[in-house]
DNA sequence: CAATACTAATTGCATTTTGCAACCGGTTGC
DNA sequence: GCAACCGGTTGCAAAATGCAATTAGTATTG
């Protein structure tokens, strides 16, 4: 009847589909970090280990937060994009950085994203979803579309200049 | 070094916190249905077993995400109460809320509180917090707070409006 | 054209976490 | 005095996780 789900209340719904240590990080690295083949994303800050990994893609594309396509360029390469369901978790994300920045012992690198997404608010998380339509969806960019650089060049511009100030 | 954390990204030690199947729905049952004992955190929808609960706000007090207290008016009942790093996980459970309530087989009765949440946004969000932190930690009310029903009483209302209309 | 590195995973196995049900000593209200 | 209630604890089975090695096929390099 309920297709065993535990309560159809909207936040434990979403908690049993993303709520487990690796699903978000894995959305994480492919929003922030445009990581898109698997080996990319075995690469992650955390260290997820490939069985992992390949059994958090399967669901999420099962869950229809990711899909899976050849990649033209290599026929062993396989090349993972977000869907709309998957773009639109970006609000969770920014709101887990904003509580995680403001209590938890956060390194200063990892965190200068956070930060410009906090100070941006939703208009800048707006513009940012647009942009990952574009990549992954193919979307025509919104009328309107700001000039000059991507928020994700931008991102990732304000981290290297971290990196570059603290050193390697 | 760095305590044991997989990275000091603030999406992954959030996601080390709070990213497990049921923690963030103690925290979901304290905010939306004032639920501040043991035995009443026990009657959650989703049947949460006494070990797991007994674990979780252990750990939830470890991270100082709620606290321990006993209650004066029974010497055997035990008071917890959400501390202001746990009041502000109300933005993480809104957006999952609006999340699960677009994407997942919501039920109408559980996902009324979520609209209304939705559709009030960060003010009413504040406006809820607010009375949250008068509740939990005995705060004075905010200077020109508003008058009427509180948020706690309007969400619990429509919630019995749906239900009254639909029949239990 | 053979050696090497890279691709997305899979397998086996040990450890950890979860889930269920029964149980516990003490307290409270009747 | 007794049933219901209080916040847990215990024992045990099942599931999830983590690690390291491995796989079969593809691309690059000398």
């Amino acid at each position: 009847m309920d297709g065993g789900h535990r309560s159809g209340c909207p936040i434990n719904l979403t908690l049993e589909v993303v709520g487990d240590k690796w699903s978000l990080l894995i959305i994480r690295d492919m929003i922030f970090g445009n990581r898109r083949h698997f080996r990319e994303m075995l690469k992650s800050e955390e260290g997820i280990s490939s069985n992992i990994l390949a059994d958090r893609l399967k669901t999420l594309v099962d869950e229809g937060i990711i899909t899976k396509a050849d990649d033209p360029s290599h026929k062993q390469k396989t090349v993972y994009s977000l869907t709309e369901k998957g773009i639109e978790l970006l609000p969770i994300l920014a709101q887990m950085a904003v509580w995680g920045r403001k209590y938890l012992p956060v390194t200063e690198e990892l965190s200068i994203r956070a930060q410009l997404l906090e100070e941006g608010g939703p208009a800048l998380w707006s513009e940012f979803m647009d942009e990952l339509r574009e990549t992954h969806l193919g979307a025509a960019p919104r009328n309107g579309a700001r000039q000059g650089p991507s928020v994700a060049a931008r991102l990732q511009a304000a981290y290297e200049a971290v990196v570059a100030r603290r050193g390697v």
